[in-house]
RNA sequence: GUGGUUGUAGCUCAGCUGGUUAGAGCGCCGGAUUGUGGUUCCGGAGGUCGCCGGUUCGAACCCGGUCUUCCACCCCA
């Protein structure tokens, strides 16, 4: 009996097609990296369990995949634990490596491990699959492709600078016009939290500035309430909720509100010089906006947030990020080692090019010869003019059976073959060939220099 | 992790308040046309109605569980 066959849930199967598409913005994001000056590195899909747990926060552990020890795992586990059922202190002894959850902490731990061959500032990139045990929505899927370039071993705002170039330009050459950089500093989230004292309570207070244009004012005040900010600290940064003007109006209107905080205006002076330096060198089609409620859920970052939007008119939220983490490689025991980094969300992009029909120019490998099949003695005929052929580089294939003309002419068609070429007993002992051009339906005789130079000029 | 939603032929979907052998279009295969495709005409194959269990004389349809899809929350690319 047969079973139907599945893939599991949040994982996806690519055709031809879309091998393709996805190739056209990977070869289009590399080659931008490689212009920057990033070179690329790879990591091992899983890595030690240690590596990546506690890394994320409490909800990333949660996320994360983890692979089940071989061999009789639950031998070493005590038996108390067992009988408790408590998965959380089981789940360590059964599992000692998981799947990566992003490409950032394994390249925080390639540094610390290579740190003796490596030049610093370091640029690398990396295009590798990561995998999170999330419930699937339309362009959040449970493996998925990131594409991270970062920068280590340097504090320099011109990295800064450099990766919102970055942005603009693989998406100008995308054609994906009217996104949106949203920057922010997480000094400045930091001053503002210091103003209104509730230093302790960054994170949750970020994660509740962050939802501002989702939930509104009043939610977020709420939220804040919940966490135990009081109302008159709240009301301190009012200004905030209806944070608009031009980028250069909102870093005035910070500098004052965080003139108080000596880290809010180490932040305020961080990105003014981001800023700044942007407008003076010119986007192409991407937009730079400061956004005071990006936060960003990965505690890590410590300066710079970057996320890039999608343009307004699809539904789509980030199709990127990324930030400055100074003490990224600290975990792994290496102190003071600052890196930048940028993301582009692969699978998300690949969505919005979709909708917006983007993928004019992305071609199949298909084929532009097909040589008719007859019989042993003209296929070996026609296996002589193949190798010609690609050995210049022709694409082109020997239909492999002896089936009926038909059936090998209707394949040619659907696969979009231009050309066919067939050879019979006439034209093996004239030592010519007969081809056919599939769109015009036309056909002539003639010798193999013919039939490169007619396929060549495609 | 919480709440909701979806699942019928390879694909897109019909299938009334539970009632005999479950349908269409597209696609596929064969023929008209045994060395000439895309059009047309004719014929054909293909489904234990996601899976498991229950209610019923009788279930694609009702109930429970499970998996899957999509959505909201959480979080995030």
């Amino acid at each position: 009996m047969a079973q139907k066959p599945s893939i599991p849930k949040g994982t996806r199967d690519f055709s031809p097609t879309e091998v393709a598409k996805r190739n056209y913005i990977f070869s289009t994001v590399k080659a931008v990296f490689e212009t920057y000056g990033f070179q690329p590195i790879e990591t091992p899909s899983f890595e030690n369990s240690a590596t990546l747990m506690g890394k994320y926060g409490e909800e990333g552990d949660r996320l994360i995949f983890k692979i089940l020890n071989s061999g009789d795992y639950l031998k070493k586990v005590d038996d108390a634990l067992l009988i408790a059922k408590e998965s959380l202190k089981i789940t360590p002894r059964i599992s000692e490596k998981a799947l990566r959850y992003d490409l950032t902490v394994p390249f925080a731990r390639y540094v610390v491990q290579h740190q003796n061959e490596i030049v610093f500032p370091f640029k690398r990139y990396q295009m590798q699959p990561v995998w999170r045990a999330d419930r699937p929505q339309k362009g959040r899927f449970r493996e998925f492709y990131q594409c991270d370039a970062d920068v280590v071993g340097s504090k320099g705002l011109w990295q800064e600078i450099e990766f919102v170039q970055l942005y603009d330009a693989v998406f100008t050459k995308l054609k994906l016009e009217g996104t949106t950089v949203k920057l922010n500093n997480r000094k400045i989230l930091a001053g503002i939290a210091e103003i209104i004292g509730a230093k302790e309570k960054l994170i949750d207070f970020t994660v509740a500035l962050d939802k501002l244009d989702k939930i509104g004012e009043e939610g977020v005040v709420n939220e804040m309430i919940s966490k135990g900010i009081s109302k008159e600290a709240i009301s301190k940064i009012q200004p905030l909720f209806n944070f608009t003007g031009t980028n250069q109006q909102k870093i005035n209107q910070l500098a004052t509100l965080l003139a108080s905080s000596e880290e809010g205006t180490t932040g305020v002076e961080e990105l003014r010089f981001v800023v700044d330096n942007i407008e003076a060198l010119g986007l192409q089609t991407a937009t730079l906006s400061i956004d005071v409620t990006l936060a960003r859920g990965l505690n890590y970052y410590t300066g710079a947030i970057y996320e890039v939007s999608a343009p307004k008119t699809v539904q789509m939220s980030s199709i990127g990020g990324g930030g400055r983490y100074d003490d990224l490689t600290g975990i792994f025991g290496l102190k003071n080692v600052s890196g930048v980094g940028i993301s582009f969300g692969l699978d998300r992009i690949y969505l919005v090019l979709e909708e917006l029909n983007l993928f004019d120019e992305v071609e199949l490998p298909t084929p532009k010869v097909l040589f008719v099949n007859f019989g042993d003695k003209e296929a070996a005929y026609c296996m002589k003019a193949l190798q010609k052929l690609r050995s210049k580089n022709i694409k082109s294939e020997l239909y492999p059976s002896n089936v009926k003309l038909k059936k090998q002419l209707n394949y040619a068609n659907q696969r979009g073959i231009p050309f066919v070429v067939m050879v019979g007993s006439s034209e093996v002992e004239n030592k010519n060939y007969t081809i056919k051009n599939m769109q015009l339906g036309t056909q002539e005789v003639c010798g193999l220099e013919e039939i490169i130079k007619m396929v060549s000029t495609l």
